[in-house]
DNA sequence: TATACTTGTATAGCAAGCTATGCAACTGCT
DNA sequence: AGCAGTTGCATAGCTTGCTATACAAGTATA
């Protein structure tokens, strides 16, 4: 049984993902920003006001998972909760001016750090990389 | 500013990563394994009686993420340690009969779980996908 | 030979992900 | 109106990953 790691999708996804997380990581600390918090803001700076439920399902992170990065994005400053008037159980999830200000920086950072990650490759092989995991993520 | 979460490889790669993770987690559940003991079972089943040192650098992992999942490993019965005779520093990291065993099942489990992921890309663009992510950490 | 560096592991403490479970608020049905 | 089911969120507890720090064992140097 011969299975070289080196030929492993699963393997090397998980390794490129950490490649990623590593960088965005040290890009984003001088913003006072961690790598859990950015997809939800990257939803709320398009459309802010969204309730947990509608984080999940927009992003494919666990309920649970989403319930304590909220809970840490508000320690932090960047959002607050607030119960939706015509349904109790609904929180609905609103930035703070900080959040709001970080949009430029904290996007800047992502796009210099998919930048430095994926310099091995041409252009063309970058937008192929990119459509692969897209039909990847689409086919599950 | 626009930018697109779907065109982002940084968080296209962490959206895969978790897809292929979950999937083994569901498959290697029955053996007993969780996904962070398998990068280093790879190794051992390959070369056993390494030290941390050298699955630290060949796995790319901190050091102390190793360290932590060796205590793990040791407490379910996958691996013991042993100290080096010569360098009273080293441990060295040696498979238990058990951990032995799990290779065949194991192996098989990562196969099916690398297929399923993979089956909405058509075998070139399986080893394309394969290559062009060996080319990012190669050049990272 | 002492003293200072280096090297290999361990530990503390956190973030980010997961499953399982609990619970309060809503909905629907009788 | 009351009861059962559903839905949205929180909490407990775990794994996997990280940085920072401590420390003991080895090496080298004055």
């Amino acid at each position: 049984m011969d299975f070289e790691k080196d030929q492993s999708a699963g393997y090397l996804a998980n390794h490129v993902a950490r490649l990623f997380a590593r960088g965005l990581t040290a890009r984003i600390k001088p913003l006072g920003l961690t790598t859990g918090t950015f997809p939800a803001l990257l939803e709320l700076w398009e459309q802010d006001g969204l309730t947990q439920k509608q984080l999940v399902t927009r992003l494919d992170i666990e309920q649970a998972t989403m319930a304590n990065t909220l809970t840490r994005m508000e320690r932090d400053g960047l959002i607050r909760r607030e119960r939706d008037d015509t349904d109790g159980r609904v929180q609905r999830v609103w930035l703070t001016d900080r959040a709001r200000r970080l949009r430029g920086p904290a996007i800047d950072a992502a796009m210099q750090e998919n930048a430095r990650s994926l310099a091995p490759l041409s252009p063309q092989e970058q937008q192929v990389f990119v459509d692969l995991m897209r039909r990847i993520i689409a086919g599950s």
